[in-house]
DNA sequence: TGTACATCAGTGAACGCGCGTTCACTGATGTAC
DNA sequence: TGTACATCAGTGAACGCGCGTTCACTGATGTAC
């Protein structure tokens, strides 16, 4: 019993109802949250019945963990291509922002307050290690051949609490220069995008680009 | 019609039952989240009926703005106390270190994704000024006598966008400081209590202190 | 090319649930003389 | 100290709502001969 190749026409529709009913949700997160998400309010929105969703998707959680995987997908394929332009840091960097001010729910549902009661599905973990993979490439990239001055307190954590990093062969620095760029951009990111900074008058840029900076040493 | 300065029974009893309902609610955020918060819930945990709540509380909304202004006020406190002991910059990032771990939820509350659809009040600007008072306080007194060897970027940039930092006369280095300091550490608190870093094996503690210890240039 | 059958998308009714909120009320607590 | 009255905490019934999910069904689409 092996899968055909070519999608039958049904498979075919079947692939195209689930992606509207997808983009759907994405708008209503967009406008109302991940916790409001409304499988009735879908369906009515594609001018279908309620029940009619659970052709496409077992249940809540199943469309929440769809669209929790594709946004993980989607970043994972944009720093991927970046890299593979021969993006340094720098431009991963750019890429993060660009890809979470294009649409910060999506930002806010990977990388926010995980919503109360949903238990991530395991397999993403998969694509987020691919996502660390195309970062620690970048930062050990970045590392002076020289080692530098002195390892830190956190260098030497790093160095026997590795496990995060998979097979990578990424030295020290390079695994502490991975993890302070993700959490000091998650930080600037995820203020900006609750809305902490409205109001006080500067450009979140600029405090972006400023992080940016001292993480590439320049 | 000048409010008694003594509280009568009456209203040292209705401060108590609204007491009681917020410590419920926090409960009930910490299993759940904010956005599952039910006065009904509250209610039937309290042993009272659901329409019982509304002599305490006009709605919904309500509670949770006092929940919110607890929050920032109980962070400012504990800034203001620390600061009052002496506390450098590194002092002030253990306490709100303390303060995130002591309470996730109040943490994730007001520094995390907004409650959809809910509106923030007003009033806790004064509140959050307060905090950022402190925190600009001690950014100036860790800057070092002379100026140091150039303005970044961002330092420029702030000293022309400073309405945010109020009557404070720290100069543009302690403002830029101040606003690493705060999306830095948020970066690795909030990343942290969302569960970001659980399996991968490292101690966060050493993340937040190679940033603390980054941020105070030792 | 035509017929018989299987597959499957979608419907409408129904289930039980909990929510926020209102309303008219009872009964206890406090106040004024 | 005792009585009459006002205040107000809390109740129970009720409102309308939308949710996730199940079930037996209809009717269209695709498949096999």
């Amino acid at each position: 019993m092996v899968k055909s190749q070519a999608p039958t026409p049904r498979e075919r529709y079947r692939a195209q109802v689930r992606e509207e009913v997808k983009k759907h949700a994405w708008e209503q997160i967009a406008t109302a949250g991940a916790s409001a998400l409304s499988l009735n309010a879908i369906a009515k929105q594609m001018g279908l019945s309620g029940p009619a969703l659970y052709r496409y998707f077992a249940n809540r959680d199943e469309l929440i963990t769809a669209l929790i995987r594709d946004a993980y997908r989607s970043l994972a394929d944009a720093f991927r291509a970046r890299a593979a332009d021969g993006a340094d840091l720098a431009g991963l960097a750019a890429e993060l922002r660009r890809w979470a001010l294009e649409d910060p729910q999506r930002y806010l549902l990977v990388y926010g307050t995980p919503v109360p009661g949903y238990e991530a599905p395991t397999d993403t973990t998969e694509i987020t290690a691919e996502i660390m993979t195309v970062l620690l490439d970048a930062c050990a990239a970045a590392e002076p051949a020289e080692p530098g001055p002195s390892a830190g307190p956190l260098d030497v954590h790093l160095a026997a609490h590795r496990a995060w990093a998979r097979e990578s062969d990424a030295p020290p620095a390079a695994l502490s220069r991975a993890l302070t760029f993700w959490s000091r951009l998650h930080g600037v990111l995820s203020l900006e995008l609750a809305g902490h900074f409205t109001g006080m008058g500067f450009d979140p840029a600029r405090l972006y680009a400023a992080e940016v900076a001292a993480l590439t040493g320049s």
